[in-house]
DNA sequence: CTGAAAGCGCTTACAG
DNA sequence: CTGAAAGCGCTTACAG
């Protein structure tokens, strides 16, 4: 309280304050056994007395192995909503562990990922989470082969061997379309995101085998869609619902399309579920605040987050462990947006 | 393509190669302009060969003067999209200018905020960017009086004349709740967050004023509210609901307590806006999505975050510089949930 | 169990 | 216009 001082206090000054040599200091930061018990009290005593907290600039300059103090995440999109989940995963992990992160949102574009990969490259991140722009990402692909620790989530890399924690995605899209065969639909479309990003293609590819299943023929006028976005969700609506063919239900690629989706069936006057009925990929925060609640496959962006985190620590640890790939399940919420 | 090397090139290793000193690539790295032209073409043209890029850790340890290339962000809580309205645009300015962020949530947790300004310092940022814990925020104070470039964002600081950019909550709070009292309600509700955080009493004044200023009673019982979360938004309206006397329209403080609102009233069969008028605080992407659409005030994340890093770059570029206070307006959106 | 010395990769007066 | 030297705050063999 009160008054308020300028923290100059560094290893030497503690050092000189302790009359012990600036290595022994560090070895008491740094918890090295070696150091005799009373002299480790009489250092550990004067950096509280001064108040003095580790440079981590300084200490990541002089260390060459990684302490994993300082976690550079590159984020395809921050304006996704499941993004935001995955970063609080990491967050909630990384704080308990005294971790930072530092964050690059490159919006989808490879050039700014790229900047960005560049960047955190320079600030001497300890490892990186990164979702690959796509399943080729070269730069991705270097800072691995570069011997960074790396950990991919959301998507794979095709050419590479890494760490990678997913979701099931086809099996996830699955069993939303099953779910809208069983409840007596047959005329169900798909509005998909982005076909460069892998989990597009893997869900799309569970809605088809879903029908395929039940002996419903795959109609590719009912398969639409280009961006993973709010507007694209309400334009391939629109021409979903302006067909001369239009399907009785629904099933959407991401959260943004589903909410694209809602907008422009509010204004069309299409009921929810009684004229059309949704189950949309990502279950999110405000799923049971629309009205009618959402039903949607659910997968848990902080949990993904976690383990990424998790595997990061582990390959700091030992970079010489094997890459595994864990693949979280998805969850089937049902609610009311396709009738009871 | 093809090979990667480990890239170890150094202002050393590109001076060697261009046979000058260290200072002079450093120089021409920094733009200094006394530099001859040719022994800056030539020195140019041997980082490019080497693929070199600074490492901004050193250059950090080293320099005294702030760069803005680091900027400290510290969040109360990440959880509340209204916050990655503010970190989007952030991000958006600081990449524009090369910067990077580290990115602190604490959690309305004062012990956390602590944690993270430990680290934030010990990585050495250039500026902090924060939303206080509360008005009083010993911390956070102490950091603006070392002498960190500093910019609050979303309440301000009561002890201390910095740079603030906020919004005008009062009378955001205020139109809010005289539009719902020119369509006609005399009974109108507030459920408020948690009372710690300056917005909050802000809000709440702006409400009472509102009905004062049509003479209409403060009724203490129709003021409620704890936390800013989505579960407390559910218990208010709960609680509201079921009273003897019950609001014909509700003013929520935020959107979490929006969104909880919903969940329940879908739950009690409350229908919006024929059995109860809603205007929620926060205009969030998904306001348009809602079955009705939400009429809302909006406050502008991104915005904010916009300008608080512009006023941190400035604070950096003039630490001399008056502080000032930039308060931004709000926009009454006008929906559906209030009826038409 | 501890210290002296070198060095991580930069930048900055100072001198010329 | 440029270089030699010192130093930011740490850590790490090496030697004792």
């Amino acid at each position: 309280m009160g008054q308020i001082i300028k923290n100059n206090a560094s290893v030497k000054s503690i050092a000189t304050a302790s009359g012990v040599s600036a290595a022994t200091v560090s070895r008491v930061l740094n918890a090295d056994p070696a150091v005799k018990e009373s002299t480790r009290i009489l250092v550990q005593k004067n950096i509280k007395k001064a108040g003095y907290s580790l440079n981590r600039v300084a200490q990541r300059l002089r260390t060459k192995k990684k302490t994993g103090r300082l976690i550079g995440l590159l984020i395809p999109d921050i304006q996704n909503p499941f993004y935001v989940d995955v970063i609080r995963g990491i967050e909630e992990i990384a704080y308990a562990n005294g971790s930072a992160m530092v964050i690059g949102n490159f919006s989808q574009d490879e050039d700014k990922e790229r900047v960005y990969i560049d960047i955190l490259r320079a600030e001497s991140v300890d490892g990186f989470i990164v979702a690959p722009a796509h399943g080729r990402d070269h730069y991705i692909e270097e800072l691995a082969m570069e011997g960074y620790p790396l950990v991919c989530i959301d998507r794979g890399l095709t050419n590479l061997n890494v760490d990678v924690v997913t979701v099931d995605n086809q099996e996830g899209a699955y069993k939303a379309t099953e779910h809208l065969i069983k409840l007596g639909h047959r005329k169900i479309a798909h509005i998909h995101g982005d076909k460069s990003i892998p989990t597009t293609n893997e869900r799309i590819l569970g809605y088809k085998l879903a029908l395929q299943s039940y002996d419903i023929p795959v109609n590719d006028k009912w398969i639409v869609g280009m961006s993973s976005d709010f507007e694209s969700g309400k334009f391939y609506t629109r021409k979903l619902m302006t067909m001369q063919d239009t399907p009785t239900a629904i099933f959407t690629g991401n959260n943004l399309l589903t909410l694209g989706l809602l907008d422009i069936s509010y204004q069309m006057k299409i009921e929810i579920p009684k004229m059309l009925a949704l189950v949309g990929f990502d279950d999110m925060y405000w799923a049971t605040s629309l009205n009618p609640p959402l039903t949607a496959i659910r997968q848990s962006g902080t949990a993904i987050g976690r383990r990424a985190v998790e595997m990061l620590y582990r390959q700091i640890e030992n970079p010489e462990r094997e890459p595994s790939r864990v693949i979280l399940k998805t969850e089937l919420m049902v609610r009311k947006s396709c009738g009871s």
